[in-house]
DNA sequence: CTATTTGCAAATTGTTTGCACTAAC
DNA sequence: GTTAGTGCAAACAATTTGCAAATAG
C-alpha cells in the first residue's frame, strides 16, 4: 500500500519531464533504457500509470493507436499530425475558455486541452515534394 | 480506383449518423446487423476509414483503448468521462477560438477540438453513492 | 465482364497481467 | 524481514489484413 520510490520511477517521470515531445511508452522505454538496460515496457507502463494516478502525468490520445505521454501538466494546447503521428505542444495560453457549467450538465471536469489536427510542417513539405515529384 | 455505393457504405453511415451518442466500431457494427445481420467488423472499419478520408466521419480518440467514431462535422466540443468511457457532444459553439498562425509554425491545421475530461452525472451520482455505503 | 468490396479468420499492434525474484523500507 | 515493485513472457483487446466469394457499375 505505501508507494516506493524506486530509480524506475524516478528515471520514468525524469525521463518524461525532460522531453520535449510527448513520446509514447515505447519511445519512453527506449530512452529510459539509457540510464536502466534492463527496464521492461512493462515496468514503463505500470509507472506511467501510477504518475496518471498521481495527476503528475496527462495521457493525450489524440490520433492512430498509441498513446503519448505529457508531464507538463499546466493547462496547454495540442497539434498532432494526421500523417506522422508526431504531437507537440502549441506555445501560448490555451485557446479554450474555462468550462461553461451549463454546458456540461452535471458532468465534473477535470481537465481540458484543445486538439489541433493536421499536417506539421515538415510533412508539409513532404506533400508538397511528392506532388510535385 | 472508383468508390462502389454498396449497401454495407450506407448502412455504415446512416447509421452513424443517427447516432446521438459517439459509438466504438462494435457498437456500431452491432447497430448496423439490425439492418445488415451479415455484416463484418472489418467492413466496419474498412468502411469508416474511406469516411474519414472523404472527412465525413471524425475519429475520436479521447480516452481509453477504442476510438469512437462522430458524423457531425460541424467545429464542437467533447466531454469524455474517465471512468465509463462515455463520449458526449458539448452543446453550443466550440470554446476554442480558430488557429492562430504564429502558434502553430507552418502546420496545417484541418480541424480542430476541445475535449473536456472528467466523470460524467452518472459516474459523479455513482461515485457519490459508493462513498456514502 | 471485371474490379471493388465483402465476410471470415488469421495476423498485428498496443497494453495489461501472472509470477518468481529483487530491492525499498 | 516484509511487501511493493521489477523483468519477463504470456494474455488480451482493438484494429488491420489476406484471400476466395459476392456484387456494383
Amino acid at each position: 500500500m505505501t508507494p516506493r520510490a524506486t530509480r524506475q520511477m524516478a528515471a520514468v517521470y525524469d525521463v518524461l519531464s525532460a522531453a520535449l515531445d510527448h513520446p509514447t511508452a515505447e519511445v519512453l522505454c527506449a530512452r529510459v533504457r539509457g540510464r536502466l538496460p534492463r527496464v521492461s515496457l512493462g515496468t514503463i507502463y505500470r509507472n506511467l500509470d501510477k504518475l496518471r494516478e498521481q495527476g503528475r502525468v496527462r495521457v493525450l490520445r489524440l490520433d492512430g493507436g498509441e498513446a503519448h505521454f505529457d508531464a507538463r501538466t499546466e493547462a496547454h494546447d495540442h497539434f498532432a499530425c494526421l500523417r506522422c503521428g508526431a504531437v507537440q505542444d502549441l506555445p501560448g495560453a490555451p485557446s479554450a475558455t474555462p468550462v461553461d457549467e451549463t454546458r456540461t450538465a452535471g458532468c465534473v471536469v477535470q481537465w481540458q486541452t484543445t486538439a489541433y489536427y493536421g499536417h506539421c510542417s515538415d510533412c508539409v513539405r513532404t506533400c508538397a515534394a511528392t506532388r510535385t515529384a
